[in-house]
DNA sequence: ATTAATATTTAGTTTAGTCTAAAAAAAATA
DNA sequence: TATTTTTTTTAGACTAAACTAAATATTAAT
């Protein structure tokens, strides 16, 4: 069984081993769980004994399949409790997330199940995005590198495949990264280069081998 | 702010100092929260620290005014989720409990104040225990044995005396349990038995040791 | 290929809550 | 009243989760 705190630590790799490469670095654990480096390795060697991730000191850390269970069933009572506090309870969506936080810690499996029947088994929370089902299973979006895409097709960007630091840096100085909307407006053959929208707000065009680098999820 | 343990000690000082008197001991203490009489003796100086408790060494504990509030918005807590669970989830009076003791110590005003919106402001919870309000004050029921009622009155029964087997046994066969809603139709001098109206539905007469067995909450 | 910079781990403390064993105070009994 | 018994507190240790500072490994840069 684990603690609430080793609940938050799971939840957080789960989420960083989807947005980036399967390792997570201690560093960026650290980061998203807003504690310093030190705590985070403690925690990992924690998490490496019960067996949801595994562990080499120096390389990061991947999930284990155990490990990704028991995520999927936090975020599944997360994103379920969303609903409810939405639905039921008329609170807004920027709400939410603080109070869900909490109740997705609650142990009894009845309530979950009660609460699902109650709901109506909702298939996505108030976001959009998908509840895991009892078993850990997630309609996974579809996820493509952008240039699979056609003229008109739109996604959000959830990951890179090229992490060098030139390709960062560039993402940045154009101002895209994780979780921005791009939208392709246009598509050259000549050299495969495509315009696209960023956020409904700026356009731009990137090369072909850009596009191939850019991972997005459609729905 | 009082963590979840605090939160739970404070409970069972409350109730430990209704049930006897104000002044309760650390070893009583103990033996309510199940753990042992030196780690209620290091709690105790905390919540006093806090103000939430006063205290003279050896001579136990007292709530304080602050202490009594707070405790009652716990007790409020728990008992709207009970409300929640049995009237929205179905659950049995029975299965309630364990996870109301989860729930109470979550952290949202704005939460309880939709919940009891949602539940409709509910005075009593499933046991027919009365809810506090948002200030804390408590409709405290006057509670008696069912054979100290008048022809016509009626009550919420909340507990039993007796807790043999054979006793639980009886009322699981008459189907009358906590929550069910009595009301005396006659009384019979010679022998102090009685006909009940159980939840305006059935009638029954029961004798006068078992009437002498069933408290119920009056209004 | 060294050196410099960055990332990660280890070592040593801290706080909350618990425990056992021992000491001290209060209550009960003779 | 003196003594025994019970209750309560103190002292010292343990675990979980965090921190700071220092050490070590890895990666980047010259």
């Amino acid at each position: 069984m684990l603690s609430f705190v080793e609940e938050n630590y799971l939840k957080a790799i789960y989420h960083l081993s989807l947005n980036g490469k399967q390792e997570v670095s201690t560093n960026a654990l650290a980061e998203e769980m807003r504690t310093t480096p030190a705590s985070v390795s403690d925690m990992i060697k924690k998490l490496s004994q019960k067996s949801v991730v595994s562990y080499k000191k120096y390389q990061g850390v991947n999930i284990s399949e155990d490990g990704r269970r028991l995520a999927l069933h936090v975020i599944r009572k997360h994103r379920l409790w969303e609903v409810f506090l939405v639905e039921k309870l008329n609170f807004t969506w920027d709400q939410v997330h603080e109070v869900a936080e909490q109740l997705e810690h609650i142990k009894s499996p009845l309530l979950i199940q009660r609460l699902d029947e109650f709901l109506g088994h909702p298939k996505y929370d108030p976001h959009g995005d998908p509840i895991p089902d009892e078993h850990g299973n997630l309609i996974e979006k579809h996820r493509q590198p952008l240039d699979a895409l056609s003229i008109g097709d739109q996604g959000v960007m959830t990951a890179v495949d090229d992490s060098s630091s030139s390709f960062l840096k560039y993402l940045d100085k154009m101002e895209i990264g994780i979780g921005s909307n791009i939208k392709v407006i246009d598509f050259i053959e000549f050299d495969g280069s495509m315009d696209i929208k960023v956020d409904d707000d700026k356009t731009l065009t990137v090369s072909s081998t850009v596009a191939q680098n850019i991972l997005v999820a459609i729905d």
